[in-house]
DNA sequence: TTGTAAGCGTTATCAC
DNA sequence: GTGATAACGCTTACAA
């Protein structure tokens, strides 16, 4: 079973089946004027009594432009499965995709295989635009994409220009977060952050020093170190003043919340902790996490919406989605005397 | 920018640097046998220059069979981002499919609209193989992918024949937990199941009930109501005589163990909770879950493997995978007085 | 409004 | 060992 049909029906036989030349059914499949409306049905009855389909390569390779995303994460499978911020990404993607009739091809890699896989995919015109995530700072990628031709899209970093990027809209986002902490009387706060080298980290922490500074809040930078015994620990003993911390990663801060209190940090009595995106997994942990909901879904079709200017060849400029939303739960509280 | 670039190269721009024809490229570059290595390695050199590479489309027009595995999930996105196992698939589905040049293409479709995918994406040659999870009884994809002649593979589904299928050796993984249970005191043991369409359910069911009996305990079986005001709740006040449950979704038996002691019932203490599946989230809620790890990277491999060989035409036969391991943390123990 | 014919970039066939 | 030449299934001028 399951060996490739004998015959495959193709635009021929759908012409012949409705009495017209193939070029019609072209036509007729592509929204040209230049048929009637009666023999337009014609076709399309005929070409679903015989569920034919125009061929993706074939019309691919005869100009039309194809229809496929890249999305190539450079992640290990471990970060990757960790971070729920992907499994929206990805459902968020998905949708409007299916809309323009474009699917999602979806690769990880090792980071010394990135530029490959790239270089390969475009290559092979198996995809025909690409979606960049986890922007760096120099992003060799943004060059790599501008070398090749290749559409691409930025997502979730500020970047000025060449590329056109979705961003989320967070100038507020620090000042309604810190706003929050200082109203419960926090006067120092920590910023968490992993993963240094990602383009939107710079961005953040100004913006976190600008806000903390017109709130008369302390601020000071903690980075999270996952090659100590224990990280937690780790961490909490390096925060100094700080009596709440702003976490940039979920899956980190529900670490923390869920083992504080195992090496004697009680949350949010001694410590608030606020998580910089939010899903279900900070509705899991206790204390539940307060934490910053950011629009995935909307970014991710607003990404899309990019994409497709440009293999239009259109001009796409970058764009802000707006919001975010802080979510308070139970992570934090008014700040230890 | 990123405006398609002007001209495309092609394998006669190669051929013409190498000083050979088109068909010398092709066939240097398909491994075929008549040609001799000193121009084969000039070719390779005129293609490295260039940076060309076969154009997907092209080569699958002209039959060689094309290289992208389509995995359609019909959940919605809810119920998909919750699911860590997901993620695990993805992941481990990536790899083995690029060591054999394949692609991933990924949706997320609604129930109403599943079978129109599949027939679309065959339809079009946009996919040339299909990966089939979630699979329920008497699923009609099933008959579908047979009836499309396209190939096609199961996970974790234990049906007899027709597609093959992917399973993990779960034979005795109910005695292990039972064992576990038993040996900790424990009398009754409940089967907690949500999606009780899916095809593993009933087999579950019935090893369930088999181990329960052979080791003198008391099985019972309580469905997840996710509509109830509070899952939870509902879930544990249904629970009878049992004194500890076994979880078929990791989500809801970390839901369980998180908002249970809210409701009145103390984890392990007063009922002992074990997880179908593992993932980074059982280690995350308090108390950690006790797990059964499921070998999910290795099926991924596995299927890949199936796939390759329907698609080279081979029959390929069901296979099972083994690796079913208990992680036992902190949710069981022994049985209340 | 409809049909004819020429590509698109590759692989396969079959002479050379 | 190498190179013309004809597919592959579709789109798209352009002619009817």
């Amino acid at each position: 079973m399951t060996a490739t049909s004998p015959k495959r029906v193709t635009i021929a036989d759908v012409a012949r089946r409705a009495g017209v030349s193939p070029s019609a059914v072209s036509h007729a499949f592509n929204g040209r004027p230049n048929v009637s409306e009666a023999t337009a049905a014609r076709i399309r009855a005929a070409a679903d009594e015989l569920n034919w389909r125009p061929n993706y390569a074939s019309r691919k390779i005869s100009g039309q432009g194809g229809r496929s995303l890249g999305l190539v994460i450079a992640r290990s499978r471990d970060t990757f499965g960790r971070d729920p911020f992907f499994m929206r990404l990805l459902a968020g993607l998905t949708e409007p995709l299916a809309d323009i009739g474009w699917s999602l091809s979806l690769t990880l890699v090792q980071a010394d295989e990135e530029e490959r896989v790239y270089r390969q995919w475009w290559g092979e015109q198996r995809v025909d635009a690409f979606l960049l995530v986890d922007v760096r700072d120099d992003d060799p990628r943004l060059g790599l994409v501008e070398q090749l031709g290749a559409p691409a899209v930025l997502l979730g970093a500020p970047v000025e220009d060449g590329v056109p990027a979705v961003t989320v809209q967070d100038e507020t986002a620090f000042a309604t977060v810190l706003d929050h902490l200082a109203g419960l009387g926090h006067r120092g706060v920590a910023r968490v952050t992993d993963a240094p080298g990602l383009a939107h980290t710079g961005a953040r922490d100004r913006r976190f020093s600008r806000a903390a500074a017109e709130l008369g809040v302390e601020a000071t930078f903690v980075a999270w170190d996952p090659a100590a015994g224990d990280p937690v620990a780790d961490l909490l003993g390096r925060l100094g003043a700080a009596t709440a911390i702003v976490v940039d990663s979920e899956s980190i801060a529900a670490q923390i919340v869920a083992h504080a209190p195992e090496v004697g940090v009680r949350v949010p009595d001694q410590l608030s902790v606020v998580a910089w995106e939010d899903s279900w997994v900070s509705t899991l942990v206790r204390p539940r996490l307060t934490a910053l909901d950011a629009p995935v879904e909307e970014s991710a079709r607003t990404a899309v919406a990019l994409l497709e200017q440009l293999v239009r060849g259109e001009a796409a400029e970058s764009r802000t989605v707006s919001g975010r939303r802080l979510v308070v739960r139970d992570s934090t509280a008014p700040a230890p005397q």
